[in-house]
DNA sequence: TAGCCGTGGGG
DNA sequence: TCCCCAAGGCT
């Protein structure tokens, strides 16, 4: 293999410096990120960072206001009842994320008097903080040296050295390289500079390499490869499950909704009650029913993509008998409500389809009612 | 260590 | 439509 064309020596600290001054003109300005010259917030950090977690930029924003104008302090997060943040957390996804934010809250109050600590090891040992989000922690909201390594990074450093091994398995030796390249000051900058550069140049299609502030120091650039790195190990394929989910709306228009397992897929989350998803679709649904009732299958199913399967979920629908007993641990949410419940968007989806199911049928039996004032049948719809 | 764990946007 | 992807952590 040919030597890169850069003239520089990637240990020097032309890659930090380089990387900085163009931080110092082209940063982005992020709601939770300290303006120049500012001393970050490390409750608005931590809480940044774990929304960030594989979740894009533009899906936290709305999150992150909403749960600071909620919570302002991290002592008003550590007391809210965790059924609250789980339900402002709702659509973001990842929801155990939510389940040890909170816990994190709590355990950052007792533990370290309301104050997240500088240390890694310290900021590794709390619930939901892992490798990364210590170091981000410690560099951007305390200003120690810290080597940090998400994605971008990854990305960015596996392209300056054209590394050739395919991720997970590079992992060490990218943050060998980070760490040599990480300057002693800054260190917090560096990082966000190393993440905006791979948002916004060292994007993973189409890198802008002309933009790019280390395009002289990229070794896959020099050899016009830069999109062909990070290399990564090929993935496995995505099965299909079959469930089943019941729509059971009352009278007055509430629905009845159950709380998933706290832990696991979901876990904590609401939903409309509903079997287990196989491989295979369930051949008598009615029997994973939660009351008798006229249940009326809907058409089509709702789906959902998860990150390790797809999911084929069938609703059914029925009102409620005037008579029925609540089963347990069930309980019927009104219909102005359910907005507003820890609902994963998987449970909004088959919601909406049940509620179509009785606004289309209601307005069925108007248009009956006005065009045909006798009850005389009229051809049901074939879509 | 590799599988589990969501969601929505973009090419 | 489909596939890829995003500031990872936990077990």
């Amino acid at each position: 293999m040919e030597p890169p064309l850069t003239g520089y020596s990637l240990s020097e600290p032309s890659v930090s410096r380089a990387l900085l001054a163009w931080y110092d003109a082209h940063r982005r300005d992020l709601p939770w990120r300290a303006k120049p010259g500012e001393q970050a917030d490390p409750y608005a950090v931590w809480l940044s960072e774990i929304m960030l977690q594989q979740t894009t930029v533009t899906a936290v924003k709305p999150y992150y206001a909403t749960f600071l104008g909620q919570w302002p302090r991290l002592e008003d997060l550590a007391a809210a009842p965790l059924d609250a943040v789980l339900r402002q957390w709702a659509g973001l996804g990842y929801y155990s994320r939510a389940r040890n934010l909170h816990a994190c809250a709590i355990m950052v109050m007792q533990r370290h008097g309301g104050v997240f600590p500088a240390e890694e090891s310290l900021l590794r040992a709390l619930p939901g903080i892992g490798a990364y989000t210590a170091a981000a922690i410690a560099a951007i909201a305390h200003g120690r040296r810290a080597v940090v390594v998400d994605g971008n990074v990854e990305r960015v450093i596996s392209r300056l050295f054209a590394i050739e091994s395919p991720l997970p398995e590079a992992k060490a030796v990218i943050r060998a390289e980070t760490d040599r390249l990480t300057p002693n000051e800054r260190a917090g900058d560096f990082a966000q500079a190393m993440m905006d550069l791979g948002s916004m140049i060292c994007t993973p299609r189409q890198p802008q390499c002309l933009l790019c502030p280390l395009a002289a120091f990229c070794v896959a650039k020099a050899e016009g490869r830069a999109g062909e790195f990070p290399i990564k190990a090929p993935k496995r394929e995505k099965p299909i499950r079959h469930g089943v989910a019941f729509f059971l709306r009352r009278g007055d228009g509430a629905v009845l909704l159950t709380r998933r397992p706290a832990r696991g897929l979901l876990g904590g989350m609401m939903e409309i009650p509903g079997g287990a998803w196989n491989e295979t679709p369930d051949l008598e649904p009615l029997r994973l029913a939660p009351v008798a009732a006229d249940w009326q299958r809907l058409e089509g199913e709702v789906t959902h993509v998860f990150t390790h399967f797809a999911l084929r979920l069938s609703v059914y629908a029925a009102k409620a008998p005037s008579t029925l007993k609540v089963p347990d641990g069930c309980r019927f949410v009104a219909e102005e409500d359910l907005d507003a419940e820890a609902l994963p968007s998987l449970m909004r989806k088959a919601v909406a389809a049940g509620r179509a199911f009785f606004a289309d049928k209601q307005e069925r039996a108007g248009e009956r009612k006005k065009r045909w004032p006798n009850g005389e049948a009229r051809n049901s719809r074939s879509n």
